[in-house]
Order: C-alpha cells, then sequence, then structure tokens
DNA sequence: AAAATACTAAACCAAGCGGTTGACTGTCCG
DNA sequence: CGGACAGTCAACCGCTTGGTTTAGTATTTT
C-alpha cells in the first residue's frame, strides 16, 4: 500500500509517455490485453535477448503501466489501467480542444448556410 | 517474429509519444492552446536559450503536433489536430480495454448481489 | 543431485537526447 | 544605411537509452 503510493510519485507523464515511446514496449503493452503473461511470453514476438526484454518490462513497470507478480519462476505480468488513464486524460484536453473548434467551425458553415438561402 | 512488428515499425507514434514525453514540450501544447503564439512566446516561460526551445518546436513539428508559418521576423505556431488524435487513438483502445472489465466486474458483482437476495 | 528454465544484475557500447555557445540568415525600424 | 530582433544551424558536452554478453539466483523437472 505505501508501494502504490510510491509508485506514481513525480511527473510520472514523462515516465508514461517515454514508456509509450517504443513500438516494443506498445506491441507488450497490446499483448498484455489477451490477459496476464510471463516476460519471457511477453519477449518471444520480437528479435532480442531475453534481458533485452526483461529492461523494457522494467520500463513499463516503472511507468506504472504493468503490474508484475512472482509466481514459480515466472513473472506474470498484467495492464495497469492508472498510468494508461494518466495519458489518456492528458490528451483528452486536446480532444476537447478540438471538438470545440469543430463545433465552432460547423457553427460558422450553418451561419452561412442560412445566408445563403 | 519481426513480421508481427511491422505494425510499428517507423511510426508516427514512436515520434508523437517522444515529443509529448517532455514535460518542456508538453508545456509548450499547453500554450499552444490559447492560440498561435510565436517560438520566442513558446520559449519564454522556460529557463532555456531560444536556440534550446528552438529544437524543442522543431521536434513537435517533426511529430506532426505543430504546425508552423512564417510571419516577417516571426515562425508563428499552432497545435495540429492529426497526430494528438493519433496518440489519443492508441490509448483509446485502453480505455475501451478496462471499461469492458469494469462493465465484466459489474455483472459479476451483480451476480453475486441477486444470489445474496 | 543434476540439469534445465525463467528471470535479473552488471558491465559495456554505440547512438541519441537535452542543453549550451557562437556564428549565420532574414526582417523590421530609426 | 546600420542596428536590433527572431530564429536556425552546427559543433560540442554530459547523460540516457536500447541493446548486447556474461554471470548469478531461484525454481522446476528429471
Amino acid at each position: 500500500m505505501l508501494n502504490q503510493m510510491v509508485e506514481y510519485k513525480h511527473s510520472s507523464l514523462d515516465q508514461v509517455f517515454h514508456a509509450l515511446a517504443d513500438p516494443t514496449r506498445r506491441g507488450m503493452l497490446d499483448s498484455l490485453r489477451e490477459g496476464e503473461k510471463a516476460v519471457s511470453a511477453l519477449a518471444k514476438p520480437f528479435e532480442m535477448t531475453l534481458a533485452g526484454a526483461s529492461k523494457h518490462v522494467q520500463v513499463l513497470v516503472d511507468a506504472g503501466l504493468v503490474l508484475r507478480r512472482k509466481q514459480g519462476r515466472s513473472q506474470l505480468c498484467s495492464l495497469n489501467q492508472r498510468a494508461l488513464m494518466d495519458a489518456y486524460g492528458w490528451l483528452k484536453r486536446y480532444s476537447e480542444f478540438w471538438n470545440r473548434r469543430l463545433d465552432q467551425l460547423a457553427q460558422v458553415l450553418d451561419e452561412e448556410k442560412k445566408s445563403d438561402e
């Protein structure tokens, strides 16, 4: 529980977006949408040593995007909603920005249409 | 193996998320929501040389997040919707993933509630 | 007990990043 | 015209990144 609180300390958006900026890591997240997977299973689709893949997983965990739990000699990974939603929420403001602009545009076009008639 | 990576290779998402991973650049995007601004105006809030800020703007332009047009000796920058929406769209899949999971959870809880009654 | 599996840690390397300075190109103004 | 202003370019610097190899620790299998 202390872990959970400390996990998202400072400016996590830096870490989250950085983690998302790599195609291997985005591929791993995609893969995790199918369910919990071991590190070696996540690594399989990529031409890379296990050690390399393990480092990518660590980046995802540090960013709070992925949770890891030990089971036997495996580390089972799963998606963590929190950090993804942080990034999603940040971008949402821009979606709202553009929807507003598009609404304004629609309004302008409507006015023009009316004055045409 | 590499085939499965092809989907993400050369992806502009790399550039977009990389651009978003820096607080200075996110600050510039925020600033641009107020409207078109010159590079020097974008640079002002940050303790940084103009040359440094100019490089950040270049990263945003390369990622397709910002448009630049010349006016006199100024370069006027504005938000570009496309790349932001690419990133937003990518993350949206995870929002859908979690909504689905939450729906399932709600359903399970509903079932439990019914059998309690 | 021995061997195989699933990782992580550490050291290393080339390439890239964020930042600076200094020189340069245009553009505006007195 | 000659400065001042807005910005980019190029070289450089220290640090980080993505990848490797090699070694080591648990854990499972035989």
